[in-house]
DNA sequence: AGCCATATAACAGTATACGGAAATTAGGAT
DNA sequence: ATCCTAATTTCCGTATACTGTTATATGGCT
């Protein structure tokens, strides 16, 4: 309702960014605008304004060699959880004074969803129940910048999701605080939210620095084979 | 020393984003691509990509005929400022406990600046030291994704800043809380520097807030002449 | 004189083309 | 065999050209 045709620029961001969401793109995958262009059936510049964009927020970072996912290190780790901190406990605590029916049911659906993919190990499922379950608290925020910034700050962890979902135990911890939040967002109980919000995210920490040390170890491992990287292979899809 | 030649992009963007910084960018003013091309010497691309980086960064707006300053409404301060409450504070503490004596000596110059501007009623002054006091501060943060977003929630202002000193009153009150938050600082008192930031945003919303009636009072008059608007006056430069 | 239809111009979006820098590969010398 | 240098490829940055859309201006009608 907005446009009614959307640019190509556009169309090309929204799905890059919907893929590094869904941690379809990892740290080794190289994204370079000829193919994104040919992916797209546009030309090179459609393709290369929605890269670039996604660089200046922070979600790709311009290499020499196309554009790659950025690799957290640990100060961003610390640097991040810093910010997220300071602003989502306090928006869990408005989300859960204005949670709208509709959101308490996209809640519970994405809650059973997470358990149910915890049991069985599809961590793909997990990932995008971790998006419905953050879509339908953020979109309560009448503060849309709020919810912007917060979404902003949580996507920049994506690249490194599925590890986190590695181990089991950590993803038992994950899954158990993240209940404790739903249960707190159902009752639309604004200090419980805040609370239980502020112990995910240091059970997250947590969980992200050891997803961070596992990939910094396999790719110690990794980098004797002279660093070569298999290239977009997911994205040249021959049509 | 990062690189050694900045693409003309970058160049572009720098000097534009510079210019919204010090308000020399009104909201009846129209950034044309074309224009901003043939003034830095390139062709369209450079200025289109820095102008289209500017819109995702929220600092402009994209329309058919140019783009423009975005006009914040009363709920865009309302949101702003909750945010500017959550960061600030806090961040102005972490300043405090780690603010050099090279920091310190630019907060206190910045703030005499500050109070000459004030005695003499030169905004331009004003504004120019405000930004010197910004940075000084947030230069000190280690976080510097917080030190970021802190930026580009304020500068989100700096269209309306020049209308904010209009007002002698409100001008003197805002002087007054930035002097507090100055002594805080220069202390490195990092609990009076985050409680004298709450009060200094606090201060600094209401002052906003009346500039913005007075400027939508004055876009109501203007509104008469058929909405016509002087175009790029100050960015075609016959060089 | 004021209003509506048509023409014109301004401007963003997109496509294509070229140049240059960095990385990779190939080749030759020690 | 290993290291260094040269050729080649890859891919970004920039320039130019074209197209479609939207605002503005022009002219006729009431």
């Amino acid at each position: 309702m907005i446009t009614a045709t959307p640019s190509l620029v556009e169309t090309v961001y929204q799905t890059l960014r919907s893929r590094l969401q869904l941690s379809e793109v990892g740290v080794f995958d190289r994204l370079v605008d000829t193919d994104v262009a040919r992916e797209f059936g546009t030309s090179r510049m459609p393709a290369r304004e929605a890269l670039l964009r996604l660089v200046s927020e922070g979600f790709l970072e311009g290499t020499t060699r196309g554009f790659v996912v950025p690799r957290l290190t640990p100060e961003d780790l610390t640097d991040l959880f810093e910010l997220r901190r300071q602003l989502e406990p306090r928006a869990a605590a408005a989300a859960a004074r204005d949670l709208t029916d509709e959101a308490k049911a996209t809640l519970s659906g994405a809650m059973t969803v997470i358990r149910e993919a915890h049991a069985t190990g599809d961590v793909g499922a997990m990932v995008r129940a971790n998006l419905d379950f953050r879509r339908a608290w953020t979109g309560c925020l009448t503060n849309r910048r709020l919810a912007s910034a917060i979404s902003r700050y949580i996507d920049y962890f994506q690249a490194i999701r599925l590890q986190t979902f590695a181990d089991l135990a950590t993803r038992g911890g994950y899954v158990a605080a993240m209940g404790d939040l739903h249960d707190a967002f159902l009752a639309r109980d604004s200090l419980a939210a805040a609370d239980r919000m502020m112990l995910f995210l240091f059970a997250a920490e947590t969980a992200y620095r050891t997803a961070l040390e596992t990939i910094e170890g396999e790719a110690a491992e990794n980098h004797k084979p002279s660093g070569r990287r298999r290239s977009g292979a997911k994205h040249t899809r021959e049509q």
